[in-house]
DNA sequence: TACACTGTTTATAACGATTATAATGTAAGA
DNA sequence: TCTTACATTATAATCGTTATAAACAGTGTA
């Protein structure tokens, strides 16, 4: 299934004039088969083997290409660099402040939140971000002193 | 009220055993009064007429005492530089995707979404981040391209 | 009052993520 | 083939944040 969200967005991306490089289409796929939520180094050195001679501004500039296409999405949290995440469905983002481990969850929609918002403060409301931090399970084990 | 919420800051950093310098006091003091939601450099430009010798270095590290606190929170949004946000009541903010302008608004709460995530993922639970992004009544006026 | 102790600020350097720049490369169209 | 426009590379620059070391208070004790 991976292999058709790929062709689709080669596809999107086509559609809009970009070209497409082998290095576009080594970011996409390495983005759509990595679970976790890459940062734009982890991209950079998980590529580094087949495309030796890569930049990490071809990196940037992609991700931004991408993030205008709406096939990706930027994440910035606490820690200093930004995450990068292939635009699947709707899915929310838990956190573990131990490890920083990331993992989606599905909720239906919070169309509410928006509305109200758009009514008390007369934005246009475009999208909203929701994002929940905790402990994981892994890290509850082994954890007795706060730091 | 602000000088009251100045006074219950001031008493519980005290009461941790932190010292209460001038500098902290009218960091603290900016950000109850600011209306904004400020960056680091702000509150350093702001008070370098009352504080000519203060250090960027005295900001950030204060930043991290107040936030270790509790007093104050860290907002990290797409754009390069923090910005910080004296902890009241329990609120979430809108943010126009154009002009960058941040206001607040109350909702009631999102348990029910934190007990989902938790029992689908398993982590517990500490908080959540929630954001909402459109474009403001000052920009829709004035808006006719993209950009 | 003098003295040591501890936490604070200052000044400055270092770090690291991201972006800008200029040069080179490469695909597509006339 | 020539030209044009977009992509990539290599490298330097930028900028927010943090680390470091030295100077500076406050506080408690003799």
């Amino acid at each position: 299934m991976s292999e058709v969200q790929l062709k689709d967005a080669l596809d999107a991306l086509k559609s809009t004039g970009v070209r497409i490089t082998p290095q576009r289409h080594a970011i996409l796929e390495y983005m759509i088969h990595s679970t976790n939520h890459p940062t734009a180094d982890d991209i950079y050195r998980a590529l580094e083997k087949t495309f030796p001679n890569m930049s990490v501004a071809t990196v940037y500039n992609n991700l931004r290409v991408f993030r205008k296409a709406g096939l990706v999405k930027e994440l910035t949290y606490g820690d200093s660099s930004s995450r990068f995440d292939f635009v699947t469905n709707d899915h929310y983002h838990i956190i573990c402040n131990d490890c920083g481990k990331i993992v989606d969850f599905h909720y239906p929609g919070l169309d509410e939140v928006e509305h109200l918002a758009s009514h008390v403060t007369g934005f246009e409301v475009d999208y909203h971000r929701l994002e929940i931090y905790g402990t994981c399970q892994d890290c509850v084990g082994k954890t007795a002193k706060a730091q």
